[in-house]
DNA sequence: TTGCATATTGCATGCCTATGCAGAAATATG
DNA sequence: CATATTTCTGCATAGGCATGCAATATGCAA
């Protein structure tokens, strides 16, 4: 098995030409005529050959190879950005190369990229110490911080508006009356539960109300279940809670209905953030933030690209507009208010 | 900025040793002397140097990539499995090459996989045509074909036991007293479809009844909820249905509940294949046939590295066992008749 | 037919690292 | 202390391809 492979000089032996041909040949837009062209094909044809991708990428310098960095691919708002953004940048003639990550492995990762002479990376997640920034804008490499940012960080970032989005929802819930409104947080130290959070608070700063409560879901279905249990075991209740992400929401809606045996949203209202597929699903049906995902990924690709070509990197931050899926797991206010809220007034 | 590029040879330099000195050093069961080792490893941090992947893997033939070909990521089998599959490659110091497919771009996409010289393939998704099969055979390269196979291609496969699943599920509704039960059919021409539906009809026809009515889904959310659609246009209507993934079945049951206005399983029985997380939840708690994707998984890897460390591809079939999650979206037979099911009676 | 501009071609070299080989150094043996 | 081993080390080369440069071929106008 194993043929021995074939080379550019193998083909260019049985083409009777020079190997230089046989790269021109493969390389667009380089200066080939049609004749030699078609007989290099033909030998190629003949041969099996396969231009060798490393070897292309050594000499060229450029490995046509982009990294993105997840943490989980549980929350459904990951594979979807990983499946749009690895077909845009297959689009682009690049693949992508995947990189899963657990807390604190993310400099070994990092390593890696680099050592794959990697041409752009986009973090998708796992926050990003700022050591690891310099060291990725030494080399020059554009990074871009996907769905989350880090201030001292020299990186570019591309993220919803977290604080807008959770301001509109929250006033969302304010409208339609309700008053004892708590917060599931996701990861503290995250830069999206942070904006989400404050984007919380200053609606219920707005709107003369204190949180009725604050816990900690860290982002995981177990985390958010446990977090809703505590919400529920008193009578002390709230009649509206802000999750903030879908993921979490899910689970804080079974808990309130299967365990707590309480009405959604007649007894609670429960939104979310992200607006993953199964937001519309008939079992959930949750009004949330959207998250313009493929806004997102094409600003993300953009800037990767421009700075590809460019061969400078720049620090930019892409804030991209949310806005409100409203479906039926919240009250909602009167038309004219909800208007207002959409509005953005 | 890109710092150029610092080179072994600068490191060499540095510390006052030979190229291959630094090579070795990075090179693990290389023979150095600490000594060395140390005075590379200070220069090498000196210089921020990193072993050029690329370069490694040209000359020693071994670029340490596993690629891995998934057609969509919305079904959330695929993503459970690309983080699982990704992690296991992690752990063996190879990375992820990833592919994503449409219909029709297969061919190419395997054609950038030996571009890029990857020393394994996962085909988690889309089919392979033979002569396709052939082409990766003849490379040398072990292929596995995750959750699929095909029956004249060469590659191994790693599948669950797709038949003995669908019998069971089947035979759980047979034995609860249904006798009108439909099918929702994946995608046609898979093989994990056709093994699926054949498990359902050997379970029909052992129980002695005919099905009540057969449509396709496609594997998609759409088509599902069309299928179901026409399910329950009439009076004729089932009463449980077997549908080919999870994917497909939470589609189903949103039609049945929300637009048909019906009662799971009061009404109608619905169960699945895959066992997805989303199976669990509270809003579906759906009855399926589990898929050991972490068995799958650790075949599969298996496979990969023993023929990409022996150096030889043979063809293996691997089936996992497959058994059932047995929640609340079908009815139950007897506690009994459900053991002796259980039990794979 | 000749001369010049342009389009092709081949040569030679470089990209960065791993590795066989032979000699040098360090260690063990008697 | 001499010799036999073992461990290190550096040299030189290879791996497959892209690309600047110089040489050749082609086309066209005069």
């Amino acid at each position: 098995m194993a043929r021995e492979t074939v080379t550019s000089e193998d083909v260019a032996r049985l083409a009777n030409v020079s190997q230089s041909a046989v790269s021109r040949t493969f390389t667009p837009g380089a200066s080939v005529s049609e004749r030699t062209r078609q007989r290099v094909l033909d030998a190629a044809r003949q041969l099996g050959y396969r231009p060798n991708a490393l070897a292309r990428a050594m000499i060229s310098g450029r490995s046509r190879l982009i990294a993105v960095l997840v943490a989980y691919l549980d929350n459904h708002f990951y594979p979807q950005v990983l499946e749009q953004l690895s077909r845009a940048v297959q689009e682009r003639g690049y693949q992508v190369l995947l990189f899963l990550t657990d807390r604190g492995t993310q400099d070994q990762m990092v390593q890696k990229m680099l050592q794959y002479q990697v041409e752009g990376i986009v973090m998708a997640s796992a926050d990003m110490s700022s050591s690891l920034a310099r060291e990725c804008a030494d080399t020059g490499i554009p990074v871009v911080l996907f769905n989350r940012y880090v201030t001292s960080s020299l990186s570019s970032s591309v993220t919803s508006d977290n604080v807008g989005g959770a301001r509109m929802v929250t006033d969302l819930l304010i409208s339609a009356g309700h008053r004892r409104i708590a917060f599931i947080a996701g990861t503290e130290d995250s830069s999206t539960n942070q904006d989400r959070e404050s984007g919380f608070l200053q609606a219920m700063e707005r709107g003369g109300l204190l949180p009725f409560r604050r816990l900690v879901g860290d982002y995981t279905s177990e985390g958010a279940a446990h977090a809703a249990r505590r919400l529920f075991e008193s009578d002390e209740r709230p009649d509206a809670i802000v999750v903030a992400n879908d993921h979490m929401a899910f689970a804080v809606m079974d808990v309130i209905r299967d365990e707590a045996g309480l009405s959604i949203p007649d007894d609670v209202s429960v939104v979310g953030f992200d607006d993953v597929p199964e937001a519309g699903w008939g079992g959930y049906k949750l009004t949330t933030v959207r998250q313009a995902a493929d806004v997102m990924i094409e600003e993300t690709v953009k800037i990767l690209f421009e700075q590809i070509e460019k061969g400078e990197v720049e620090r930019r931050a892409i804030i991209v507009p949310a806005s409100l899926s409203v479906r039926t797991s919240a009250r909602l206010p009167s038309a004219e208010k909800l208007e207002r809220i959409i509005e953005g007034a």
